[in-house]
DNA sequence: AGTCGCCTGGTA
DNA sequence: TACCAGGCGACT
């Protein structure tokens, strides 16, 4: 579900709720989302611990925890993190709390069950985090760094953009729009563009992950941010979901394609 | 590089 | 009833 703008805007709402505060305890009601140690282990080892801060690395949340501990957190598709009071009624489908010392609680809902959480120390991430590409909004981003990462590859420059090592964060939504506004088919390959297109793109990817920020990320059905609230940005569409509607600039159809096993949205008279 | 599995629920 | 979904990792 949330890509970078989704997960940046969980994180804004969630972080003033969390920081400073304790760890009490915790229950984890699917033992598969918690990687790498037992669930038991998860939780001794979380319990009574400090909540110093929170970032976010590409789609992951990280809790940093007091002693150079953090908490990672991926919500894959359907995942919903919330702070609420402890004796507030539960949603469906939570399967990990922690309660806080101020009687709330962290909670992960998750519809799906494809959510993640692991726990590392500072510096000994784990290799999929590791190996993860620079943050597109981040100023060491630039125009060269993206032509970098797109070498002389003949990948597909929508799977260049769904790769996570190649660039963070971007997911299906974002990516269809990027492409939209760069005016690039998505089945061009990387190695295919020019440098003002790859300059076009660059300037595109800034304007959507920084728009859907600032309205507070898209939701299509799913996702919520850290109040519960949904977001705003799917009114800004211009191909995600719009199959068989005009495209804003041309008055073509928006066509819908299966390509890379996901559902790919352009218009085929503006994207080249 | 492509396909499948993980899961559940909404929609065609 | 079948297909589809903001993701990603393990397969072949």
């Amino acid at each position: 579900m949330p890509e970078l703008p989704e997960v940046e805007t969980i994180r804004l709402t969630i972080l003033p709720k969390l920081k400073g505060r304790r760890i009490i305890s915790g229950e984890v009601l699917h033992e598969k989302m918690v990687l790498g140690i037992s669930v038991k282990e998860f939780l001794e080892r979380v319990s009574g611990q400090k909540i110093t801060g929170m970032e976010r690395r590409g789609k992951y949340l990280l809790i940093e925890l007091a002693a150079d501990l953090i908490i990672g957190l991926h919500l894959r598709m359907t995942g919903q993190l919330t702070v609420e009071k402890s004796d507030s009624p539960l949603a469906k489908a939570i399967y990990f709390r922690l309660s806080l010392d101020n009687g709330t609680e962290l909670r992960f809902r998750d519809q799906r069950k494809f959510g993640k959480v692991f726990l590392y120390s500072r510096g000994e991430p784990p290799l999929a985090l590791e190996k993860i590409g620079p943050e597109p909004l981040s100023p060491e981003f630039t125009v060269a760094v993206l032509k970098e990462r797109f070498g002389q590859r003949s990948l597909a420059v929508k799977k260049a953009l769904l790769n996570q090592e190649i660039i963070a964060g971007i997911g299906n939504i974002y990516a269809d729009e990027s492409l939209f506004y760069a005016g690039i088919h998505p089945a061009r390959s990387v190695n295919s563009l020019t440098g003002a297109e790859i300059d076009g793109l660059y300037h595109a990817i800034q304007k959507v992950l920084s728009e859907g920020i600032k309205l507070g990320g898209t939701t299509f059905r799913d996702y919520r941010d850290g109040e519960g609230r949904a977001g705003s940005y799917q009114n800004k569409l211009n191909v995600y979901g719009q199959k068989g509607k005009t495209c804003p600039n041309c008055g073509g159809l928006i066509v819908k394609m299966n390509f890379g096993g996901r559902g790919t949205h352009f218009c085929p008279l503006c994207q080249k």
